[in-house]
DNA sequence: TATAGTTGATATTTATAAATATCAACTATA
DNA sequence: TATAGTTGATATTTATAAATATCAACTATA
């Protein structure tokens, strides 16, 4: 019963596991992570294994590229407008000197985190993880425009 | 002392003047129109009018492409991001049926609008004029987000 | 310990978005 | 009313982002 239902956050599959699963092939997958679209995890060996988590979220990224027509540096800039520092609760002070919060180019996972998100890991930050599709984003901002 | 001083919004500029002061051709200027990335003013014989702000504008939208390196989709993906629901104040069920308010791949000025924005005019909507530039979206959800 | 898979780095190819060109019909302005 | 500029539509070119290929060194696993 549970050898199937692995959880969604376990990182199971290796690179080419998960090219395949993806139809793309291993040099595009590390790409997309030089580029900073995603955080696979990393083995003590430096190897990447990849949660059920992140082939979605890849695939996302996929549809964002393929089907909507959208570059990675456009990705990257959609990413960078999401209120993490709404998510992480940083202060003024924080926020004042923060990459993340003051740039609109990059995802604020790909910043060297000085504050806050130091003591995080942003692979399991909610503003990587569940912020990860484009239409979460939009909600997302809705939600705090309450 | 106002001869050289046009107000920021007049529409002064045929097409080709714009596409010179831009440093583009005419043609480029009509793709990006028709892609939705900005509202010329029209005469009655529908030529083309740019204002100072138009010019503006579309050399933000030139940065975009050229140095950011973000798509034309891309870049209308940001500006579908753009929280006008939270500026033009509409109603909860004029949102629901609003393919601005629920898409995520158009501005809402490409939409035919129906509800409070019929009456409006996009050239001259807030959320139009004065969240054009991209690094002031960013702005805009930071503080939508106090 | 041998084989298959992985690492990062760089070089090359290809797919296509963005830009340009061309057209005939129409409009502005001197 | 003649010339220069505009309109939209379509066809073509080009610039480059995205994908692929190649490499030697390293790691996993049977």
């Amino acid at each position: 019963m549970n050898e199937i239902n692995v959880a969604q956050n376990e990182p199971i599959f290796t690179i080419s596991a998960a090219a395949q699963l993806l139809k793309i092939s291993v040099h595009t997958l590390r790409m997309y992570e030089r580029e900073g679209l995603f955080i696979p995890y990393k083995k003590k060996s430096n190897q990447r294994l990849f949660s059920k988590a992140d082939i979605e979220r890849i695939q996302c990224i996929r549809n964002a590229i393929n089907e909507s027509k959208i570059s990675i540096n456009g990705i990257k800039a959609i990413y960078s407008l999401i209120p993490c520092w709404d998510i992480v609760k940083c202060s003024e002070e924080e926020r004042k000197n923060c990459g993340a919060f003051n740039g609109e180019h990059n995802p604020c996972w790909t910043y060297d985190h000085k504050n806050v998100c130091k003591e995080r890991d942003c692979r399991s930050c909610e503003v990587y993880s569940k912020y990860s599709e484009c239409c979460m984003i939009k909600e997302l901002i809705k939600s705090i425009s309450r």
